[in-house]
DNA sequence: CATCCGACATTGG
DNA sequence: CCAATGTCGGATG
């Protein structure tokens, strides 16, 4: 359950009269109990209450239903009863079903309510359904309330007036839904009169059965775009009971005022949602919700996307505020100082360009107001309006809903900052009516021309390329207000691999990318964004930075994308490393994420963040930040197809293509009832990353060509290379289609099945000290999840299993988030290794081999096993150190002091290797060595 | 032909 | 259910 059903629920709940014994149940099922554990609970069998009423779910919660009068005590009875301690309960919960008193255990936070009331409470509670964590939500219950509400109500509009639900009129509705929106807000501050004008109205001159709330909404939505002293010449005439509501426009009740057909239930939900406490709405959160409610693949995973207040923080202070904070200090008291402050922050533009319903917009802003309100404070001039304008804070969404949506959340955001800084009073004098412009624009960000949307020079906007959303007119020709300041772009835009990209996205990319590069096609979505920033920065002064999936720092993509933005001018200004995205889905494992800053005005100062596993934030300040978000010189590893130096060729392993039907396990093995003869002729053990690391077995067939006929008319094998054929035969891929007609053999086969083999898995955890690496002996196949070096000198293995090889791959290669991922053409054709001596190559041998040695003695341990961090066998760990001393001292003559000189000493020596000058000099006498020998 | 990647995918405690 | 940790084959160079 998400936190929008469990408040259904607990609203549901609180409606129903209350029943003492059914109470505790009801409020567990709220909180998404299946029904087998509450009639355990009920059984009383799994129930080790020791209060009277009382009803105790282990690790969870302690509730007592009691006396009229007696929560107090029975609250505290709750609290000293052994068993809450020994069942580890969470919280204890007393009620008599007039008032409520709860605790969370943990936190030592209380809650006193009325019984009616406790759903407003219902954050305090989320953590009975493991969302602990969502700060936001838990503070602002109101949020989520109000997102099931419109919920609720949207779906029914859209069941009664299918019509609404059509591309054409998808619009309508959601500008209906924000207008809605802003009626609420507005009745429940002092917008309108103070007294629910809007609920009213609604109320007493619509019938109850709904059939005409809609002209109702009508006549006052049309109101609200006629002014005052218009009011008595419009036509139709305008009812007395709709003179009440003020004239608003902004765009927001201009154009057409049609509403959608109530039905009862719909009137019904209207009038709910209009009844919760709209004044306390965050527009932090609220727009990210809401959002959720007009889309059908994020309402299930509600607000999946949604960045949270520290992230975003992450973003804005490092790219400008804590400047503006600075400077704040730095003035102290001095009006003058003060004042230059304020101007410069009058200019200010913050432009997302992924604006989603405003999130970052609204924190700049608010971030924004309260420095400029400390200013005012301090130079005593609290009553003075704003001098920052809404219309400074840009963006582009594609999604309409959200466009309408962040627009509605800014100006949310202006009043209550008004009424934070300025007063109730003078916030509503000057909200009215609201500005006419639209300064959200929905469409395309990677089509559409930013400098037109935020323009350097204030000449006004004009769309460009296709918008593919038809943006609405009035959002053209705004100029910016106060000239000539700075521009810091932000956000969190999408992030999609290459392989997920729609045609329409790769052609998105295609445009900014293929006049500067022929390998765009790899590139992430997300690039695009930084690109567009980077000319937008080169046009005017601006700054930028985004959170972004990692991969765009890493492996492949890092030598195509960052060159370029390099060459407008741009350097990295700040970043945060990889650190785990969190959302509002429990089940999304999420995604590993960093934040990139560029500019081309950066300081030599640059901050390097990187955060903990329990969230804590590390910063350090370095000259320099490079494209692999390491401190040190801007250096890009390009792939290589062949080894730059003496080391031996590594391949990748051979590749399947069977849906399956050529491998096996041990079991299925046996349960195929093949013959010896059968077995030892077309049945080899096969390795990828997991056989080798867990010690798996695992086998498939390998089938020779001169066997194939045999193979085929085979009573058990045959039909599975039937499965094998068809399943390539359906393939997209034109390749793999091909290969049906081999369908006895592995799609890609890579060796004859007669080496020996050092093995390397393709991805592995990042938790060890030391690269999995190890040998096979001949007969083994080696699958497409591991690398091979096929008989190859043992040396080889050696500079795989050291500790400056670990680092090298963990800098440069990709990652599978933030486990290794492994790369023969990117990691170990262009690791940089020293001449290599006959007697180095003899002393890595003995190193390799005691490394073997040492796991056999724990046999049959698995690598998983031997190289868990926490307790590595102290031979093995022995022999990773000598191995490592040994192949130190052959780079600088010692070991290192740590891995930032190891990395150091690895790009310079790479450097060496690629400049025009030292190319290639340690491998062409090692090879020649290598050939001798 | 030969990989590199995944707002991932699957497992196992 | 979530924390740990690597499959699999398509798209791409």
């Amino acid at each position: 359950m998400n936190a929008v059903e469990i408040e259904a629920a607990i609203s549901e709940l609180a409606l129903q009269p209350f029943d003492a014994a059914e109470f505790p149940f009801a409020f567990l099922a709220a909180f998404g109990n299946k029904d087998t554990a509450l009639s355990r609970l009920r059984a009383g069998n799994n129930n080790t209450s020791d209060v009277s009423g009382g009803v105790l779910q282990r690790n969870n919660i302690h509730i007592a239903v009691c006396d009229v009068g007696t929560v107090g005590e029975t609250l505290k009875a709750l609290r000293t009863s052994p068993a809450t301690t020994k069942a580890k309960a969470k919280f204890i919960l007393a009620t008599d079903g007039q008032t409520l008193e709860a605790e969370d255990l943990t936190g030592g936070e209380t809650k006193t309510c009325d019984y009616p009331d406790f759903p407003n409470h219902f954050g305090f509670f989320l953590p009975l359904a493991g969302i602990s964590t969502i700060k936001e939500i838990k503070d602002n219950p109101i949020d989520v309330r109000a997102t099931g509400r419109m919920n609720k109500l949207y779906v029914e509009l859209l069941r009664e007036n299918p019509d609404w639900a059509t591309n054409e009129r998808r619009h309508d509705m959601n500008h209906f839904m924000a207008r809605l929106i802003f009626c609420f807000f507005a009745d429940g501050t002092d917008i309108f009169n103070g007294t629910g004008l809007f609920i009213q109205t609604v109320e007493q001159m619509g019938e109850r059965d709904g059939s005409n709330t809609h002209a109702v909404l009508e006549t006052i939505f049309r109101a609200m775009n006629i002014k005052i002293a218009e009011r008595a010449n419009a036509q139709p005439r305008l009812p007395n009971w709709a003179n009440g509501f003020p004239y608003v426009n902004g765009g927001l009740f201009s154009g057409s005022t049609d509403v959608p057909r109530f039905t009862r239930m719909a009137r019904t939900y209207l009038l709910h949602a209009g009844g919760l406490k709209w004044r306390e709405i965050n527009p932090d959160i609220f727009g990210s919700m809401i959002q959720a409610v007009a889309d059908d693949e994020e309402r299930g995973a509600l607000g999946m996307h949604y960045t949270s207040v520290p992230n975003i923080l992450k973003v804005l202070s490092p790219l400008f505020l804590d400047e503006l904070r600075a400077q704040l200090t730095e003035a102290g008291d001095n009006e003058r100082k003060l004042l230059n402050l304020r101007k410069r922050m009058a200019r200010i533009r913050v432009f997302d360009p992924a604006c989603g319903s405003g999130n970052f917009l609204v924190i700049a802003y608010k971030q924004m107001r309260e420095i400029e309100a400390e200013i005012n404070r301090r130079r005593g001039e609290l009553h003075l309006g704003s001098e920052i304008p809404l219309t400074n804070f840009r963006g582009i969404e594609l999604r309409d809903f959200p466009a309408e949506i962040a627009r509605l959340a800014l100006i949310i955001a202006e009043f209550q900052c008004d009424v934070l800084y300025r007063g109730q009073k003078d916030a509503l004098a000057e909200f009215l009516p609201l500005d006419a412009q639209n300064w959200i624009v929905c469409g395309n960000a990677l089509r559409l021309d930013w400098l037109s949307i935020c323009p350097p020079t204030g000449t006004g906007v004009k769309l460009v390329a296709d918008d593919l959303f038809s943006a609405p007119l009035n959002q053209t020709k705004i100029d910016f207000e106060n000239e000539g300041g700075e521009t810091y772009i932000c956000g969190n835009p999408p992030y999609l691999g290459s392989t997920w990209q729609t045609d329409e996205q790769k052609a998105d990319l295609e445009a900014i990318f293929t006049t500067r590069t022929k390998n765009w096609k790899s590139l992430d979505y997300v690039a695009g964004w930084f690109m567009k920033a980077a000319d937008y920065g080169t046009k005017t002064k601006a700054a930028a930075a985004f959170v972004s999936t990692n991969s765009i720092c890493q492996g492949q993509q890092v030598p195509i994308l960052w060159p370029l933005v390099f060459a407008t001018g741009h350097e990295i200004a700040f970043a945060y490393t990889s650190f785990k995205w969190t959302n509002l889905a429990s089940h999304n494992a999420g995604v590993t994420v960093i934040i990139v800053g560029i500019a081309s005005f950066a300081q030599r100062n640059r901050k390097l963040f990187s955060v903990s596993e329990d969230g804590n934030v590390n910063a350090k300040e370095v000259d320099n930040i490079n494209a692999y978000l390491v401190a040190g010189k801007q250096v890009v590893v390009e792939k290589s197809a062949k080894p730059l130096t003496s080391i031996s060729e590594m391949m990748f392993g051979s590749k399947p293509v069977d849906g399956g039907h050529l491998l096996f396990s041990q079991d299925e093995l046996e349960s195929l009832g093949l013959s010896q003869q059968d077995k030892e002729r077309f049945i080899r053990p096969i390795v990828g990353s997991e056989e080798f690391i867990g010690g798996k077995q695992r086998f498939c067939i390998w089938i020779e060509d001169e066997d194939a006929a045999y193979a085929h008319a085979h009573p058990v094998i045959g039909p599975r290379l039937q499965m094998v054929r068809s399943m390539r035969l359906s393939s997209t891929k034109l390749a793999t289609q091909r290969g049906a007609e081999w369908s006895h053999r592995f799609d890609e086969r890579r060796q004859t099945g007669d080496e020996t083999v050092v093995i390397v898995p393709s991805v592995s955890s990042e938790s060890r000290d030391y690269l999995p690496v190890g040998y096979m002996p001949k007969g083994t196949i080696i699958s497409n999840l591991a690398f091979a070096l096929y008989d190859a000198p043992l040396w080889n293995m050696a500079l795989i299993a050291s500790r400056l090889h670990l680092i090298w791959i963990g800098t440069v290669c990709g990652k599978l988030e933030t486990r290794y991922r492994y790369s023969n053409t990117i990691g170990w054709n262009t690791f940089p290794v020293p001449l290599l001596t006959e007697q180095n190559r003899d002393d890595l041998t003995t190193c390799a081999e005691d490394i073997l040695l040492a796991r056999d003695a724990h046999f049959p341990a698995t690598i998983a096993d031997l190289y868990n961090p926490v307790n590595m066998p102290d031979n093995l760990r022995r022999a990773h150190e000598r191995n490592d001393e040994v192949l130190e001292r052959i780079y600088i003559g010692r070991r290192f002091k740590n891995d930032t000189e190891r990395l150091e000493k690895l790009f310079e020596l790479y450097t060496k290797m690629t400049s025009a000058t030292g190319k290639a000099k340690p491998a062409i006498k090692a090879t020649r060595e290598k050939k001798a020998s």
